[in-house]
DNA sequence: CTGAAAGCGCTTACAG
DNA sequence: CTGAAAGCGCTTACAG
């Protein structure tokens, strides 16, 4: 009901019988204000409910305190895990996170940039939309101000990255399958104007590569990168002449679509057929049968995105190296029996033999 | 690299030719313009790369346009829907929502609140952390900057609120399971200083009572509101000496955990004990069995608060009327053959007699 | 239709 | 240690 309160530093300065100036020192908490009087100006903050006015001080500082983070897919608890992951990291310094979503839409991608932009953010964090165009950020660039992409790169772009290490990821997990005597091995959904789907379908050739698997044996499907686009890219596979016994998928919400698929024909995931996921959701570990996949570390990635950023305007730079985050299997049900047993980067540099069956 | 541009008005007055008044009648739209003058300016404008200070006009004009969303566990995907049904509304509007997260902290809710003060905005829409004190939005309040509560209510406050109807939707889950000829039911996971919890168990009792059910053959039993806190009460639930045959949990997160945990005993879901979820998360339905559940309408209610506080925020007040969101019963698979049938609010307006096996 | 002037709430040299 | 003054980038009456 009361109207908006219009206390300022003025008013408070009266109370506390200061200038505004000492007034404003308190606020910034400066050592030159004497105790007393500084106690003497909190109480008056305290009495009249003062609320700072950071817009006000930002103007005039020229610079702000806020970061904003714009996310593709708010829905995919991927993200939401790594937006956390952020949150945490900005916590200890004092800026505010501000996130948005673009709902993996440029138009919107556009309009949320536009907006932090004319916010005054002092650094991005920005996990495109799919379908950027490569000119997106050009205002922000031109605008100098520091951002970083997660999880997602841009063909030809400058902009420092902190991505998972993709490439090893789907080379371990298709070593895995390989391992257990898969011969013929499908790659499920996606699409090739994602780096990361590139990546990924990399290090699972290179892997089939290695155990001498010929390319005609290997089925690589695009498709939705979601549970609906999981369960048709299984079908897809399956329906093929000579079709595949085991897939690595895209990400989890795919291999969670291809269980149920699996399922839905009859099939029991983990014995006729073998699935491995990516990015290790929380929800693979409680799924049925709980999903082996390869975790990326999602929060700590964000934790280092946020850092990597603070570091960015601290030092008024706009570069930064690329930050490739160690992956590793995790082995569960949904490629047979559980041998309890985590695969890591490590223990993976090389191809495991002589485990054909 | 390039410093951080500081085109202002005046330089693209300057280039263009005119006053910084006329510039900024521009940026407004305003009509009093004449439209050659305007596409000089938007010319300059273009070519000067000049990114609008929109804390500069907010401190001028002494109002905003951010609206915040504080949520309390960005993680659940049922928040996440609430954030985008909230970021649909806002879109038309011209309005930047920037959501935060409290991870159900009370401590971080505190700070968010006050950066979001600090920031200006000119409504806030709160799902507020459990545990929250009966006081931590008095500066809010005070201010006089329009709140709604979303999901979540506090017990003493008069802030309005955007909720589904809890007791209904317990209600009609808890007379689908009675209909079904389940004697002996259970109410899973939750803890009553959550005020949602309350409505549900009472809804829940309610029905009960209804079909005549003695309090002695229902258990509601206490627990976090996970996948695992289902898993814990559902072992407490059957390890009593008189166990029950179905139940109702708090959240759809709580469901998913007590299939899980009945899988582990052998029960099969559906044949053997049966489970109802709440919330409708977009997952039930992929899962397996398919969830039974609540459907609440979650991005439905989160357009309708985003609608609210923008209503509030222009007639200048803090105060509008509650919204309670209507509810249906989806059945799938979760509590034995699916009978292909849905029930809705309309038609479960008194109990299902004559159903009891 | 357009320009000159004041002011939003703060911070920052600069004196004292 | 504290006060008076200028200025951050915009908008808004007010003249013309």
């Amino acid at each position: 009901m009361a109207a908006r309160s219009k206390t300022t530093i003025l008013d408070i300065a009266r109370e506390a019988g200061v200038s505004k100036s000492t007034v404003s020192l308190v606020l910034q908490g400066s050592s030159l204000i004497r105790s007393d009087t500084a106690s003497k100006v909190r109480k008056a903050i305290e009495e009249t409910g003062y609320v700072y006015n950071r817009g006000a001080a930002n103007l005039r500082k020229a610079y702000s305190n806020v970061i904003g983070m714009v996310v593709n897919d708010l829905t995919n608890p991927f993200y939401a895990e790594l937006a956390v992951g952020m949150e945490r990291a900005f916590q200890s310094a004092s800026v505010v996170p501000f996130i948005a979503n673009t709902a993996e839409s440029p138009v919107r991608q556009e309009e949320v940039l536009k907006s932090m932009l004319e916010q005054g953010v002092a650094g991005l964090i920005v996990s495109p939309a799919r379908g950027t165009r490569p000119d997106a950020f050009r205002q922000i660039e031109a605008a100098g101000i520091p951002m970083v992409f997660a999880m997602r790169r841009l063909p030809e772009s400058r902009v420092p990255v902190v991505v998972p290490d993709n490439w090893r990821g789907a080379a371990l997990a298709a070593r895995h399958l390989l391992a257990k005597g898969h011969r013929r091995l499908a790659f499920l959904a996606g699409s090739p104007d994602l780096v990361v789907y590139r990546e990924r379908v990399g290090g699972f050739r290179e892997a089939c590569q290695e155990f001498g698997i010929p390319a005609s044996d290997i089925a690589v499907l695009e498709g939705e990168t979601s549970r609906k686009g999981g369960m048709a890219c299984l079908d897809r596979a399956l329906t093929a002449e000579d079709p595949p016994t085991a897939a690595l998928c895209f990400n989890d919400a795919v291999a969670f679509g291809a269980l149920l698929a699996l399922r839905r024909r009859g099939l029991e995931p983990g014995r006729n057929f073998a699935v491995v996921g990516f990015d290790d959701v929380a929800e693979a570990e409680h799924y049925m049968p709980a999903l082996t996949s390869v975790a990326v570390d999602t929060a700590g990635l964000g934790e280092r995105a946020a850092h990597m950023v603070l570091k960015m305007i601290q030092s008024r730079t706009t570069r930064a190296e690329d930050h490739i985050g160690a992956v590793n299997l995790v082995v569960r049900e949904s490629c047979g029996p559980d041998r309890s047993s985590e695969y890591d980067t490590a223990k993976h540099d090389t191809p495991q033999q002589g485990a054909a069956a």
